[in-house]
This record gives structure tokens, sequence and C-alpha cells, in this order.
DNA sequence: CCATCTCCTTAACGTCGTTAAATTTAACAA
DNA sequence: TTGTTAAATTTAACGACGTTAAGGAGATGG
């Protein structure tokens, strides 16, 4: 009795955040309130207070969704396997997960990891480790890549909702930057700041910068300072 | 007479803008509402709608002011400056900034660039492409660099918001890695995911990977930066 | 003296997250 | 069948939000 009730519960609140996901897509975040998810629930807004606590620990679950449930199993690194191939992967699945919904950064930002989250971090530590670097490196180059991926797809989602990705705003943005002759000349040339392309660039230079500092401490234990970036003058007060 | 009138109106403004900006750090953006904003300066809510046309543009406003007018002035890479410290100087001083209020990142998330800010990356460009960068390295390098401090000092203010930073708290969270051993010792070998430790790590990784693009391409290039600083590279459009 | 412009007030609208209380629905016991 | 109990939802409302409409006070200038 009751393990039938609570897995009716369960399936109450899967229905709910995953209506809730499809809702995000049409309307983005900004107009997802809980009056029109119970709309489309075919139920009145205080009925989502029975299933959730407060419409935070709803945006949570979502969250947790996405980032875990709907994205593709992580695999250990396989011996012999580089880890650079490994973690660009890794990198470019949670790119296209994050854009496989409207405003999920914006979602996620101001939300709890899960025990779906922790437990990928650690798998990626793990094999990280394998892989010959220190617990630190491991953590900081994963730290790295993770900021790198949150503050690219902000600022690609921000694009987006803006419709900057319409060729035609894009040339009247294009406008704006005359008096920026190298910006609008960039600009012009790439197609916009945040692609495909500048993607898997940035994301070759934190791998080539791990490896560097890979192979600078597997000879000896003390690597700081080898890459040389010690700003002893703060070129900028 | 209208030279009056406008300077009176911009100062009033610049009083709405500084008085939002300490509002901001007393109660947090979420907090940030118009009617308190008005009760802070005497003043009624609709008030605030003769100096602005909407929310948004107070917002941007603010946003402009601390990601400019706020920064240390941005001098351009001198002669022989080495160009991985001028950036990396760059990107403490964005971080500084940003730090100095609270959820600037949220805040600043949402905004169209300014043109504080379109400038500050036109010089950036400038400087790079002097270091021997090409124009679309210049960019990406840029973008990247940037990416990466939006999405680590995102990170940074939600933990603080969340109260994160914390001793006791931290402690408390360190229990529930009990399952995640490598998370488990990293995280208290390193004291938190954001730290000026991680942050400089990642910098410099990032700062290596152009190092090495840099090199890799200055070979096949034939401009190499110093002398013939001259356009020779049109607007390409 | 009157018209105009600036800057602000009062009043209100519609929407939001959320709470309180009453109400329906279903299951089980007597 | 009836009564009890818990689950699940409704109705009604509160306070706060951004925003709009209409108008008034105070100075400015012809």
């Amino acid at each position: 009795m009751n393990v039938v009730k609570l897995s009716t519960v369960a399936l109450e609140r899967d229905k709910i955040v995953s209506t809730a996901l499809r809702l995000l897509d049409e309307v983005g975040l900004d107009r997802l309130t809980l009056r029109r998810l119970a709309a489309e629930l075919g139920v009145q807004a205080p009925a989502l207070y029975w299933h959730f606590r407060n419409k935070q620990e709803l945006l949570d679950e979502m969250s947790e969704v996405i980032t875990v449930r709907e994205a593709p199993p992580l695999l250990p690194l396989a011996e012999g396997e580089s880890w650079e191939g490994w973690l660009a992967g890794w990198m470019r699945g949670q790119r296209r997960i994050f854009n496989s919904h409207r405003d999920v950064v914006r979602l996620t930002a101001g939300t709890h990891p899960g025990q779906g989250t922790l437990a990928a971090v650690e798998l990626i530590l793990e094999s990280l480790r394998r892989a010959g670097f220190s617990g630190t490196d491991a953590m900081w180059g994963l730290g790295t890549l993770a900021s790198f991926l949150g503050g690219f797809v902000l600022e690609e989602q921000a694009d987006r909702e803006r419709g900057l990705s319409d060729p035609a705003h894009f040339e009247e943005a294009l406008e704006g930057l005359a008096p920026y002759p190298n910006l609008r000349a960039v600009m012009a040339e790439t197609g916009g700041p945040q692609s495909d392309a500048s993607f898997e660039h940035g994301l070759s230079l934190i791998l080539e910068g791990m490896r560097a500092r890979l192979v600078a401490n597997s000879g000896s234990q003390e690597g700081h300072g080898y890459l040389g970036v010690e700003g002893d003058r703060p070129a900028v007060r």
C-alpha cells in the first residue's frame, strides 16, 4: 500500500517535471509560471504545492533531470584512450544537452548540484587521476572546463533569447560596430562570438594548457610557475 | 537652457543608479525592486519611469557602470610588455570588479554590451593583434577568457549567495561527499572549487593554450607583429 | 497672466509565488 | 453499508511585483 502510493506520487512528480520542461522550451524561463504549468496539467496552481515545497524545488528537479537523466551515460576513461578526446567528447555532450532546452544555464546556475552531478564529477576525477593528473590539477582543470562551458552557453543562450541568431538582426548589430574596426572585422569574419568553431577553439586551448601542465608535472612534483603567467606586474590598476 | 536641463537629468540618473548599486549590495538582485529603490530615494515607484523606460534599462545602466565606469582604465599593451601578464592582469581586475558587487554576473548576463564594453574589446583585439595573434585567434582567445571569467564568477557568487563561504556550512557539505572519495579528498585539500588559486590555475591554462597556438601559427604567418603594425588587415567585409 | 515643460504623486491593473481553509476522491475498517 | 482517514485538489485570498494612466505642483519664459 505504501509502495503503491509512493510510486504513484513519483509518477506525478515526473509528469509535472516533464511538462515543465516542455513548457520551458515553449515559453522560456521568465514565462514559466506555476499557473501556466498548472493549466497545462489541467489543474489549479496551488495543487503543485502538494508535490513540491515551492517553485525552487521544482526548478532544482528540472535542472537535475536535464543535466543527469537526459545526459548520455558517462563512460569512464578506457584503457589507452586519450583523455583529451574523452574530455572533449564530454564537453561537447554537455553543451549539446544544455542547448537542448532554453535558458538551462540561468536555470541551473542557482541550483545545488544533485547526486548525479556529483557522481559525474567523481568519475571524471578518477579517470583523470588514472591519466596521470594530481587530484588538484584534475579538479581545477575540470573546474576550468566547467566554468568555460557555463560561461559560453550562458552567452550563447542569452544571444538566442534576444534573437541575435537571426541574420537580419546580426547585420543590424554589425552596423553599430562601425567605431570598432578590429571587432567589426572579426565579427563579420567569424559570424559572431558564439559558434561551434569558437567552442572548439576554447576547448582546445584549455586542453592544451592541461596537457602542458601534465607533462611539466610528470617529471617533477612542483609545477608552480612553469607556465609563466606569474603577473608580478598588474598591468591594469 | 537645454544644456542645464540635460545635465540635471543626467545627475538624477546617476544618483538613481548609484543608489541602486548600493541597494544591490545590501539586499541582492532578487530583492532589488523598484518600490524599494524609490523608497530609498524618498520617492514613489512610478517616478523612476520618468528617468528610465523600464526596469531593464536601469539594470543595463547598472551593468555598464560596474563593468566600465567602476573598472580601472584599461591601458593598451605597452611596447615589449608580455601579453600574458597584461591579459592576466586584466582578468584579475575583471574578477575583482565583478566580486565588488553582489550578483553581478546574473545582472550582466541578460544585458546588451554597452559602448564601454565594446571599446574595451576593441582595445584588447588591437593589442593582441600587435602581439602577433590573428584576428580570429585574438577574438576566440578573448572569448574563451571571457566565458571562463563569467562561468567562474557566476559559480563563485552563487556559492556566496547560498552562504557556502561559511566554514561550518562547508564542513557540513563535505559530509555529503562521503560516497565520492576523490571529490571529497580534493575538496578538503583545496577548500572548494572557487578560490584565488583555482582562478589563477584556469587562467594560466587558457593563456598557455593561447601561447601554444601563437607559436604554432607564427611560423606560417607573415605578419609577426611588432613592425608593420599599420593597417595591413583592412576590414574584411 | 497664462502656457509649457519638468518631475512627481495617487490610483489602479494584471500577474506572480504562496498560504489557509474547505472540499472532493479513494481506500479501508466495522 | 456506513464511518474514518488520508491523499489530492479546489476556491479564495494576501502581499508584492512591474507597469500604465491621469493629473497636480513648481518653476520657466513669453
